[in-house]
DNA sequence: GACTGATTGTTGAGATATCAACTACCTCTA
DNA sequence: TAGAGGTAGTTGATATCTCAACAATCAGTC
C-alpha cells in the first residue's frame, strides 16, 4: 500500500551496480515496514533512555562507556576494543573519551604490551556515577523494553542480531 | 558472566527513583546480550547502508528523507510528519531539509490548511538522485539484512518494534 | 637489522544533531 | 473577540560525530 523508504513506485533502475541485468528485487511491504519499525524502535527507545538517565549527569553514551569499564576487573578497555564492542568509530571513542577525561569520569592510561595502545579506565567519579546512575537505568530499560517482551521474543532478538552482525563481520571489505 | 552495559556488580544503589526500595531487578545475561547485540546491529547496519550509498551522492538520512517524499503523489510531506515518522527532532528535520534544499534535492512549500505549517517537497533533482539510488539501496538492504531472515523472524521484529513504540507512546510525558 | 604493510590512537576540520529560545499560528473556552 | 495554552517550524549556540590525515608502533619478511 505504501511504499515509504523503499519506493515500489520507482521503476526506471538507473546505475544499479547490485542488479545490473533487469528489474531490482524490491521489498515487500512486510519487510519494508518491519525494517522501518525496527529503525524507529531504536532511535525512540535511546532517546528515551537518554531522557531518563538526564538526571544523573550523564548521558546514554556515557553510560555505555562506564558501564563497558565496569565490566573489567581493573576498571579499563582499549580504545580498540570500544570501537568493536560499540561499533563506534575510534575518533568517536578518542573524542568521547576526551569529553569524559575533563569532567573526571576517566582517565587515559598506556598499555605496557602495546605501546601504540591506549587503556581507558574509570576514575572513583566515573564509578560513583554509574553507580547512582545504574539502577533507574536499568528500571528504563525494563519498562520500555525488556519486560514488554515474552523469553521468546527476547531469543529471537538476539538470534537475528548474531546472523546479521556475523554476516556483516564476513562481508568487512567488499562492497 | 560478564556485567556490560547493566553491571550486576554494581550493588550499591543511590538515589534510585524507580526502585525506591530494596533491589532493582537487574537484567539477565540473556536480556543484556540481545539489547546489546541489536543495538550494535543497528549501528552496524545503518553505516553499512550509508556507506554502501556514498557513490550516490547521498547520505542514508538524505535517502529517507526523500524516500518519504516519493511514498507521497504530490511528493511532499509535512515537517511534523516526517518528525514523527523517522523519530527525529523536529529541529533536525528542519536543519537537514535547509541543507538539502541547498543541494537542490527538495524545496519547501506553505501548507494553506494550517499557516503555521511547512511541507517538505521533492525536486526533480531529488526524484532523479533517489530513483538512481534505490536500487543499489534495496540491494544493499536485502544482502545485509532482510535476506538473511526467515519470514518469521520478520514478523517477529514487527510485532516486537510494535508492541515497544505502542507502548512508548502510550508514556510520552511521564518519567 | 631494515624494509613493508597493517594496526592503534589522536587530531582538526567540517558535517550533523541537540537544546533552548522564539515567532507565528491554531484551538478551545468564555 | 479575546485570552490562554498548545502546536509547527525556524534559528543560533553548543555538543557530538565523521572523515581524512598523521605519528607511532607492531608483525612479518628478507
Amino acid at each position: 500500500m505504501t511504499d515509504q523508504l523503499f519506493p515500489t513506485r520507482i521503476k526506471n533502475a538507473m546505475n544499479n551496480v547490485n542488479e545490473p541485468s533487469g528489474e531490482p528485487r524490491w521489498l515487500s511491504d512486510a519487510e519494508r515496514e518491519a525494517w522501518k519499525a525496527l529503525s524507529l524502535m531504536q532511535l525512540q527507545l535511546t532517546a528515551r533512555l537518554g531522557q531518563a538517565l538526564s538526571g544523573s549527569g550523564l548521558s546514554y553514551q556515557d553510560y555505555t562507556v562506564l558501564a563497558g569499564l565496569t565490566d573489567d576487573p581493573d576498571g579499563r578497555m582499549r580504545v580498540v576494543e570500544f570501537s568493536r564492542q560499540l561499533g563506534w568509530e575510534k575518533s568517536r571513542v578518542s573524542h568521547h573519551v576526551s569529553r569524559m577525561i575533563e569532567r573526571g569520569l576517566v582517565t587515559r592510561a598506556s598499555c605496557p604490551t602495546d605501546k601504540r595502545g591506549a587503556f581507558v579506565v574509570i576514575t572513583d567519579e566515573g564509578r560513583r556515577a554509574i553507580e547512582a546512575a545504574a539502577p533507574g537505568h536499568v528500571a528504563t530499560v525494563r519498562k520500555f523494553f525488556i519486560d514488554l517482551l515474552e523469553e521468546s521474543q527476547v531469543e529471537a532478538i538476539q538470534e537475528i542480531a548474531d546472523t546479521v552482525l556475523a554476516n556483516l563481520k564476513a562481508n568487512c571489505d567488499d562492497r
